[in-house]
DNA sequence: GAGTGGTCTAGACCACCGG
DNA sequence: CGGTGGTCTAGACCACTCC
């Protein structure tokens, strides 16, 4: 990486053109892993204070190219894990290769106004509550809420321990043929419990992924899933006929065209 | 809104509790459209330096709850269209409801690396790139890049003025039978042009889709687009038997819980 | 011109990590 | 312990919008 990096006049914000500078460096002079130079010795470098390098850091962590990590330093960020997020694969509880989640805890509650009507019942209807993370190569990548209304699980045993309970609503909702499914993705930020389970700080950027599930023409699950957004590309595989070469193949296509 | 807002102790950051403060006010007390005191009044009233109340703000644009306008001032934001993405209703050319793109520019040129790994041609062979603006409710909301390989299109009448060569592209892609789509979704920023094309700032958060296209058990397009992450929340239809009632319906599901 | 958000500075202290 | 990123301050000036 240059000294200087010669930040020109001013129609562009010093951070900004430094982001540039900076983002060149990683593609052409470093890899995977490799740490920066720390902050102070970049600012001095770049002849700004430190407060401007560290915005020109922040929009490069914001677009998954760095990690920064406290006590350690500022590390070149691997490529985003594709993660897919059809229920045939992966998405349905207990469905093919899923030891893939891990079950935090299970509530049973009445429903709150928005939860309601996310699921189409009536405010104050009990609800199960699974709360789960899922697990790519062994690191948490997301956290879901999956909200199923009591009267879509007849079957369900009574009471028992809160463990036993979730698997019950899993294993349930394994049984139903679910035969329709309607996604959301947007931005977000972690709150302080999904923080936790993602491993990463308050106000981390997240996608939030809502999915209503509905069988019989009813609706009988709301999942919804924060993703961390750093780490993770969510891919949407297609039911249909061909086996698409798998998108990510297009890495850089954006920028380098 | 109260006068202090009483900044705890600390296990939490300042800003991250004056996001809390602020985003309770802005559910209980304020509504879209809204303009909120100006930042100077804020950071006086809560007690903190400018540029911390800067970061809680930055935290709930990121949110979509919060948009600054400089010289303005800082407003209560809409919540988030929702903005379909499959094939069948908006997102392939000239389907149905279609007046929904404007499209920009049309160019014809060799296959980048990356362009080619993504189409799966090979390096340097011949692709139209069709750039286009997709506008909801007459705003524009997302930019996307089109991608056609040459050879793709047999039927292509030879060259012609920028814009009837676009109409050409899209034309043709409408007559084939497209049988299977890839998508993934991804956080990105916003580069100098698409800014432009979005009516932000340079860096703004953007959502990312990438979508491979397949026909005849090949892959005919690459379409990248980028979403304003601060307006838009992509919504993925159902291919499937039951209408299922619109995410959306469960605003607030997160938090609210 | 007055008022807004956007950028930038130069410093300080803290929390965390590793040896 | 020294080194890292994370937070916070108090000020300055700029670019923009509206009157």
């Amino acid at each position: 990486m240059g000294t200087t990096g010669q930040l020109s006049a001013v129609p562009e914000p010093k951070y900004w053109h430094l982001r540039t500078v900076l983002l060149k460096a990683i593609d052409t002079e470093f890899s995977t892993g490799q740490v920066l130079p720390n902050e102070r010795e970049l600012s001095a470098r770049f002849g700004v204070a430190r407060a401007t390098l560290r915005q020109a850091l922040d929009q490069l962590e914001l677009e998954g190219r760095l990690v920064r990590r406290r006590g350690i330093g500022t590390l070149i960020a691997a490529p985003r894990v594709g993660v897919p997020v059809n229920r045939q694969e992966e998405g349905w509880p207990g469905a093919a290769r899923s030891q893939a989640w891990r079950t935090v805890d299970c509530t049973t509650a009445p429903a709150s106004a928005a939860l309601a009507k996310g699921l189409g019942i009536a405010e104050g209807a009990t609800v199960h509550t699974v709360r789960r993370v899922r697990l790519v190569e062994g690191r948490a990548m997301a956290t879901e809420s999956l909200h199923v209304p009591a009267a879509a699980l007849p079957h369900l045993p009574g009471f028992r321990a809160e463990s036993d309970r979730a698997r019950s609503v899993l294993r349930q909702l394994e049984r139903l043929e679910v035969d329709g499914e309607s996604r959301a993705v947007e931005l977000g930020v972690a709150e302080a419990e999904e923080a936790a389970l993602l491993e990463r700080p308050p106000g981390s950027p997240v996608l939030v992924m809502t999915t209503q599930y509905a069988a019989a023409g009813r609706l009988v699950a709301l999942a919804v899933s924060t993703y961390r957004a750093d780490t993770c590309k969510l891919t949407f595989g297609e039911t249909g006929l061909v086996e698409v070469t798998p998108v990510g193949a297009a890495e850089g296509v954006r920028t380098a065209s």
